[in-house]
DNA sequence: CTACATCTTTGAGCGCACTCGAAGTCAAGG
DNA sequence: CCTTGACTTCGAGTGCGCTCAAAGATGTAG
């Protein structure tokens, strides 16, 4: 995480005014920390800054707001749920493909292409 | 994945020509679908496209490009493993703050803010 | 005192990946 | 014959999330 996006943050109302040092130096908390780096688990499994931005907003607000808060996070992790199962499904796909290169590559060390017309791996159902 | 999407994917190289009815519409094969199924993984996994670009035309020169099309696909399944371990701590993270926002909800309920200066969230280490 | 680095501000710019819009062609249905 | 609708082309536009540049203030080392 960047200053430029520290300061960006800023800008969006995802932090809010931290402290300064006498020269006007930003001296961020160890609560600010924990809370940029929420921020950056969040951005880091794609929350879309505008739904930070409404939980942010929420969050001065204070405990009144906890039930939408809740939702927001229970929203997130279920999408985290799914991408996690679309990510292990590529990972599956990529171990498929991957021995299948070994194949190939196994073959054409064997001593070129045996078969003149080489099946192709894009051939292949879903081998592509 | 939308029309515009398939066009947008065959403007930059991804999809090659694809054959055409006789009233000028696009057919798409069976290797087409296979293809562009792998194409719409790769993305969903965050696969940039430059690099989906890198891989569609060593695929185009044919076998002699295995290997270099192995490595491309065995990076991109470690970065899948990397993006997996963020989502899972990610979750784990929002297991918890959920359950503090339960303990939030229930302090409420049970009557008011008992005490005067509430705990916010945002006080807690890594709570926020 | 003089460099030099590091922070400050603001608005503008950029890269990515679509996404859309306009104008045109063609095929089938009523 | 006329409408409807699905396709075609191409360039231009959009939204997101940074990322940077310029000009200025301040602090630290030699």
């Amino acid at each position: 995480m960047t200053a430029h996006t520290l300061r960006y943050y800023e800008r969006v109302g995802l932090i809010q005014p931290v402290e300064r040092a006498r020269n006007g130096h930003r001296r961020y908390s160890d609560a600010d920390e924990a809370w940029i780096h929420f921020l950056h688990c969040m951005r880091a499994t794609s929350m879309p800054i505008r739904e930070m931005q409404r939980y942010a907003a929420l969050r001065e607000v204070g405990d009144s707001t906890s039930l939408e808060r809740r939702k927001i996070l229970e929203d997130h992790q279920a999408a985290i749920a799914a991408q996690i199962v679309e990510l292990q499904q590529a990972h599956a796909l990529l171990t498929h493909k991957i021995a299948n290169y070994r194949k190939i590559e196994q073959r054409i060390r064997i001593g070129g292409p045996q078969i003149i017309e080489a099946e192709d791996d894009c051939t292949l159902a879903s081998t592509n």
